[in-house]
DNA sequence: ATCATTCTTTAACACTTTTTAACTCGCATT
DNA sequence: AATGCGAGTTAAAAAGTGTTAAAGAATGAT
């Protein structure tokens, strides 16, 4: 029997550090697939099949950020690694690692790499097995993540990727504060005015479909965000 | 059904104790996030789900103990366990330890941290399924905290945040004082006068969807701060 | 490509929550 | 009784939210 290569996606515009981070990675038995910018490289995510990503944040055409989000659309499981200017403040880093399962600060030493790509790996393998079904129980409800339905006896509402997505946090902020921003910036991307009221029409929808039970309940905290009690 | 690792948030300033003890906990079979101080140890606290906190009181940018009541703010259930310093007072400590589930006095041994923790959890993971109501009976009335409701018979009062929480300080204060200022830093974080004056105008609110049952009082210490009386 | 459908955002308006202001009353110390 | 400060109360201001409908985007089928 084969053991297939692990196959790397890396969007990286540095035509220099591009290749030889390749190189490298090639040289250590891994199957590298190197694009210029974040379009090139989605476009080739969507028809290959890749067991971890390593996308620069600052890239031209389309950003690693933004890159990274697409791929989470069509894959939620594939580990992302985010490559980041040392520059970057802090909480922008934060904000941009989230979904990621790490984050390197430019410069640093391909050592560094591939240590930290090999635990990912290690660890992302074992749980792939396990977190296959992710369902969580709302009162008499039944929400299926992957699938996006909430179920109540016999019937299924299909939900929309948005109101999934909310309802999810929701979920595993239970009992606790959902903050409006926290919930904006990890669905919307950008916690503006507007993001702020769509989210405010998904929460109208969500009680909507909730509504059959009375033991659950969205509760909204003024300013500070909403609260899904049960 | 996988067994999830109990989830730690360590806030500890000193690097040595907080790698030491991080690297402890999860060699136990913990998962910790460890923190340098109290503000970046809130900001993923909000974000994430976390089983215990262990906070070192003194911390630069955000002490152990603001960190605590801002935690609480967003979970009310969580147990926290606070880290203290030996030369600190007996009665500061215990002014400290409200709302905390325990603390432990510096130096203290990891053994001494591994046993009080799993007492705390063990007592806690129990109490967790029955604590899932919290409810109190103010004479006649019904207060449901979770949910944010008053009750009295068949009628329903919906309460905001800010007046179910000044109503649950009262209500696990009963018959006794509840201060000013500490209702103040609890809920409103800042005891300036305005915020003062604010709750005043809650203490108005409060009595007037208590004033059909003539048992059930909430009195004025003049300088002190007010007592929930039946 | 075009149309129909579905999803998401924007707009509009009503309503709530919280804070601030203003005025009044009461307690305590002189 | 007079003073000063704390508290009681009401109302308005300021900010945030609830909800519905329609416009705009994206998606899928013909």
């Amino acid at each position: 029997m084969t053991t297939a290569k692990t196959k790397i996606l890396l969007a990286e515009d540095d035509e220099n550090l591009g290749l030889l981070l390749k190189e490298y990675l090639n040289a250590k038995g891994f199957e590298t697939n190197l694009f210029a910018n974040g379009e090139l490289a989605f476009r080739d995510f969507v028809k290959n099949q890749y067991d971890i990503c390593i996308l620069d944040i600052m890239m031209p055409v389309k950003d690693g950020y933004t890159l990274a989000k697409e791929i989470r659309q069509i894959d939620e499981d594939v580990p992302i690694i985010f490559l980041t200017a040392k520059s970057m403040k802090e909480d922008v880093i934060e904000g941009f690692s989230i979904g990621a399962d790490d984050y390197i600060t430019k410069p640093f030493s391909m050592e560094e790499l591939l240590f930290r790509l090999e635990a990912i790996l290690k660890r992302t393998s074992s749980a792939h097995k396990t977190a296959a079904i992710e369902k969580f129980e709302i009162g008499k409800y039944v929400f299926d993540v992957k699938k996006q339905t909430l179920q109540l006896d016999d019937k299924v509402i299909r939900l929309t990727t948005k109101e999934s997505e909310l309802l999810k946090l929701l979920c595993t902020h239970q009992n606790k504060i959902l903050d409006r921003n926290f919930a904006l910036k990890t669905i919307w991307l950008d916690d503006n005015y507007f993001n702020a009221r769509s989210m405010d029409v998904y929460i109208t929808k969500l009680r909507k479909y909730l509504k059959e039970d009375d033991s659950v309940e969205i509760l909204n905290v003024h300013g500070k965000g909403f609260k899904l009690v049960m």
